[in-house]
DNA sequence: AGGCTAATGACAGCCACTGACAATTGACAA
DNA sequence: TTGTCAATTGTCAGTGGCTGTCATTAGCCT
């Protein structure tokens, strides 16, 4: 962020951004073009595809650095961490610091808001499940590393992180319905259903 | 199927499904246009829009009628069956099944390249998680019902579907990108790695 | 046979997205 | 400081996905 030039860059990164979530969450997505967009920030519709490869991008832009963080917090777990307990203090983590990374974008409340149209419009979430895929890869191959194994031969990293991302995005969801839309709520979420996979697993729902 | 009209409409609609794989698979998606695929059946590209809402819901129509079946087959799974283990015998049963299924419609074959095609295509696999999330949503509810729970209150019929899908998304993924392209290989897969969920989540990968 | 309705085709138009080129503006050395 | 170069932007034209509308066609039913 040294020239005038790169920080002129980020403001406009940034001010689309702020005004396609903006947008998107008053409105609706399908309801906001791409031009409204670009004449929020009053640039030309073409600045705007330079800055975003399509409209779905400026939609999970935010998420973006949240998700990077994420594979980060992962990598630097302690090692002797099982890979399961890794990915759970790395996501715990991610909520409690979500506040410093987002904010320097979007206001958190924003942000938050954004989630819900996310999950409510199709092709955004498909957009975002697709992006999760992408990730789940990613935190594969650094279990992989972390355990030493290779990824392509040992089927364990990829099952582990499906089977956690599947509960995060039971997680997820579960939350963007919900009445609670704090950070403490979907915190609480988390833990209470990752401590739920296990029993959910063993089979016999009806004596439990 | 009893009337001259809606024999007529269900061949185009065939027509139209076919055309639409040939091409997708020989000259790629995003490289198909809708004006060749309806090009190619000697209809408008409206009357495309008339059975099919979008472009993807063709490439995905073939996959729509496995995932009714699919989730049929749940349903009709012997009540004494633990959830994993019902979800295990459907999808099992599935790709038995998977023939008489979809060579009404397109040969097998095909289908089976067509899911390459969808597993590195973008836009083709966000619409695919998208709607395999609605499928798990589905058959949460199916489970639900079998055992008597709410799946409102309940967080365990969606969490176990979430993990069952999880891994099979993963054994898809493998498949898609293997050498071997029969069913059998994606039934080998499948209950190989259904079997290495537990050992994945109890942790210590490295003694075992 | 003839009226009714469903299916289709033909336009016209919106919007997401792209390539090409010209105009502007910051970077940096002379 | 200024001149040159490169990066950023705007404009314009065009493609393709998708929708509404309305006239035409074709199967249905008495």
């Amino acid at each position: 962020m040294e020239t005038l030039r790169e920080r002129k860059k980020q403001r406009t990164r940034d001010a689309l951004t702020r005004a396609a979530l903006e947008l998107f969450t008053s409105r609706g997505y399908e309801q906001t073009t791409v031009d409204d967009i670009a004449e929020a920030v009053d640039v030309s519709q073409r600045t705007f595809f330079r800055y975003f490869a399509n409209k779905e991008e400026a939609a999970l832009a935010v998420e973006e650095l949240t998700v990077g963080r994420f594979i980060e917090s992962v990598r630097e777990r302690p090692a002797h961490e099982a890979p399961m307990e890794a990915l759970r203090q790395a996501v715990l983590e991610g909520w409690d610091t979500l506040n410093d990374v987002v904010e320097s974008v979007v206001p958190v409340e924003l942000y938050l808001r954004m989630y819900r149209v996310i999950e409510s419009t199709p092709v955004l979430l498909a957009a975002h499940l697709r992006r999760s895929a992408e990730t789940e890869e990613a935190i594969a191959r650094v279990l992989a590393e972390r355990e030493g194994l290779d990824v392509e031969t040992d089927p364990r990293p990829r099952l582990t992180v499906a089977v956690f991302s599947g509960v995060m995005r039971v997680t997820e969801r579960q939350w963007s319905v919900g009445e609670d839309f704090s950070l403490d709520a979907i915190r609480a979420l988390t833990v209470a259903y990752l401590e739920q996979v296990g029993p959910a697993l063993t089979g016999d729902w009806r004596t439990a």
